[in-house]
DNA sequence: TCATCAATGATTGTTAACAATTTATGTTAA
DNA sequence: TTAACATAAATTGTTAACAATCATTGATGA
């Protein structure tokens, strides 16, 4: 199950993402990954590299690779784009769900659930993600899967960032009407739902009050400044 | 205007997969590139990592970097999901598109038309590709439009791989129609003219007879063979 | 003649040392 | 105290040499 020490480290970041335990803006130091993940300066910059390439981490020439903050823009074309895709993937998904991706499905949402109630968030957040995820999954493109792979990984950053205290949960029962719409096979109203929960997610946003992104120290100490422009 | 080594690198391997000077399968050497490109190896392995993360090209442990070669079920995946983004694109630019966009989408055609006349179809093909980039740049949205930078680069691979004769022209005038619908601010004709023509284009490919790709030197002395399974 | 195998050449992968740049620290002067 | 400056440390970027792997060629034997 070990894979080359370069996917292993993309992964590793890509986890840590996925769970906000890397905020917007961390550094990813190269010593650091080579030490951790015990190998040489080499794989970690090709780690890097394909990180960059999809828009998780940016590399700034001379100063090094920071996780990507998401400006309120991007928030909005990233929002949109996922739109467009999980459409797509929900209508595909609509008609080719076994019965073994409900019951999956039910399960996640259950869990998703208890993480919530258990203030595990991060937990609820690698679920909510992967609830999308297995939907694409379920539909079997692998581009689109792709795609919203890397969308949902930016999501999280930007639910980070920009997250309300009661948005963020808005999602309660969705997940619930979506796989019952999955398992009566009705795309219409799949895709309907997915569009309107998408829509309730960025609508629980708030670009006013941004959630300052800083080396590490500053904002657990003195908290929020508005720092970025 | 010179950029780093590294996207030099990735702009020219890109640019001849756009006009299919670089065929499905082609090797890219590192010692070929870093010669090519006066640079060290680390940037070209760099460039291939990025390209890479494109799924441009596809690394090889031990063996190198191709140009990746898509299957008919890839080629599937591709065009539904250029289906679901172009789908956005057009209802977002339909919008927003302003006088000098139209006059450039016309005068793109022209140069498109002529370029097929004159059986320039390295031309031909970025012409096309340059055309579907332009609306995405209309509609605004960054991600659409790198999600289908990347798409519309690997159609042109599958072009090159299943093309049939009369298939990859049967666009003559569809172009034109959609700058109509643009033009006139119709979004639900736009996004029904551009579903329309993207299924022409995959109606016109064919699985059966697949162009083999081969290592550069033989398919071009010995012609087509059946190789790849 | 054909298949198998060994040796050679070429290519990729790894490592370490060095150079260039940035960041942090400490000092000095107004 | 603050600002500007110089020094030191840490980090990124580059390069070259070496090791490992793969592809090709030629030889050997049935």
């Amino acid at each position: 199950m070990s894979d080359s020490p370069e996917d292993t480290i993309v992964a590793a970041v890509l986890d840590a993402v996925a769970e906000q335990r890397l905020p917007a803006g961390a550094k990813l130091g190269e010593q650091a990954l080579s030490d951790l993940f015990e190998c040489n300066r080499a794989n970690v910059r090709r780690a890097l590299a394909s990180l960059a390439a999809q828009h998780v981490v940016e590399l700034r020439p001379n100063r090094g690779a920071f996780v990507i903050t998401p400006s309120p823009k991007e928030a909005r074309d990233i929002f949109q784009a996922r739109r467009a895709l999980e459409h797509t993937i929900a209508r595909h998904a609509a008609g080719q769900a076994k019965k073994a991706d409900i019951t999956y499905l039910r399960r996640n949402i259950a869990e998703e659930t208890q993480a919530r109630r258990a203030g595990d968030k991060p937990a609820e957040l690698r679920l909510s993600r992967q609830f999308h995820m297995s939907l694409a999954g379920i539909a079997g493109n692998k581009v689109l899967e792709r795609f919203l792979s890397e969308l949902t990984m930016r999501t999280t950053l930007i639910l980070g960032l920009y997250a309300t205290a009661g948005g963020s949960h808005c999602a309660e029962d969705e997940h619930d009407r979506i796989v019952d719409a999955l398992e009566a096979g009705d795309a219409d109203e799949l895709a309907r739902l997915t569009d309107e929960h998408l829509h309730h997610l960025e609508a629980g946003l708030s670009f006013k009050t941004p959630k300052p992104v800083g080396s590490n120290l500053r904002d657990q100490l003195l908290g929020p400044v508005a720092t970025n422009m």
